[in-house]
DNA sequence: GCGACAG
DNA sequence: ATCTTGTCGC
């Protein structure tokens, strides 16, 4: 998968005010709504190996059956750290089935820097993506999208950079309010996450209470102790908050991250050992 | 000046 | 992100 806007992609060697600049004008050409080559609802994790093919009247119409016959192409991106070498790791879900995985290792050129992370991580996220010989219908990433001070986080700049649809997927949360407290809710839980003084409006995009930039959005929870802290869903390109989580609600298996995260995870520190 | 901050 | 032992529970 190649980039589209390289133009706008995370280059080294610019000062703080360029790279808060270039993330304006990513923010500016970022698309919060849907728009989306696939109906979210035919994202699973359930392989659809039997071949449910009900309901074929549509393609009859539509034409390219053989595509629209399997769940969208999801896209997993994770890192792991060598000195200071980033690897950057991708595993290709279709439906339950991992169909490609590729990863690739990059000199860091920045520290890590709260709001500025693609420009630390983007780089070497790129380079792992032109490994991939197939191209995914979305990208999930580690880390926010519209949650950013500039309504600019890693999600949305690779998400426009290679014009694919795109979820930020975070642990913690960056900046905005959450509507309700997040601690100790049910499996299934959501809440709305504002913009608050520390985001910015930028281009066609809003910033005030009123306006939704992610979810906290409640996982996994077990009925005992160890409250799990909910995950800060946002939407990165060409989808609303409230899909991105819809997303990854149906990218959830028995983990507290989505699938097409948690294998990317575990891909990255498998594939460290072979540099160490 | 103080506080806050994805990975 | 990364450095790490033990421990509880299905």
């Amino acid at each position: 998968m190649r980039p589209v806007r390289s133009d706008l992609a995370p280059r080294p060697g610019l000062s703080r005010d360029e790279m808060e600049s270039l993330q304006r004008r990513v923010a500016e050409a970022a698309v919060f709504e849907d728009d989306l080559p696939f109906d979210p609802a035919r994202v699973s994790l359930d392989s659809p190996e039997t071949g449910n093919q009900t309901l074929t009247a549509a393609t009859g119409v539509d034409g390219d059956a053989d595509t629209d016959s399997q769940p969208p192409l999801v896209a997993g991106i994770d890192q792991s750290f060598l000195d200071d070498r980033a690897l950057s790791a991708v595993v290709v879900l279709r439906g339950g089935e991992v169909v490609e995985r590729v990863h690739a290792v990059s000199e860091l050129d920045l520290p890590y820097i709260p709001g500025l992370l693609s420009f630390r991580e983007g780089g070497p996220i790129l380079d792992a993506l032109a490994e991939l010989d197939c191209d995914p219908d979305l990208l999930v990433f580690d880390g926010s999208g519209r949650i950013h001070f500039r309504q600019a986080g890693l999600a949305t700049h690779l998400g426009v950079v290679c014009d694919a649809p795109s979820i930020g997927v975070a642990k913690s949360l960056l900046c905005g309010t959450p509507d309700e407290d997040v601690d100790g809710r049910p499996e299934g839980w959501r809440t709305p996450i504002r913009a608050d003084d520390s985001v910015d409006p930028v281009g066609g995009h809003p910033a005030g209470p009123e306006t939704t930039i992610g979810y906290a959005f409640q996982s996994r929870q077990y009925d005992s102790r160890p409250i799990i802290n909910p995950l800060y869903v946002s939407p990165g390109h060409r989808l609303a908050a409230a899909t991105a989580v819809d997303l990854v609600s149906r990218l959830s298996g028995s983990y507290k991250l989505p699938e097409p995260t948690r294998l990317a995870d575990a891909y990255a520190d498998e594939a460290k050992a072979q540099y160490e």
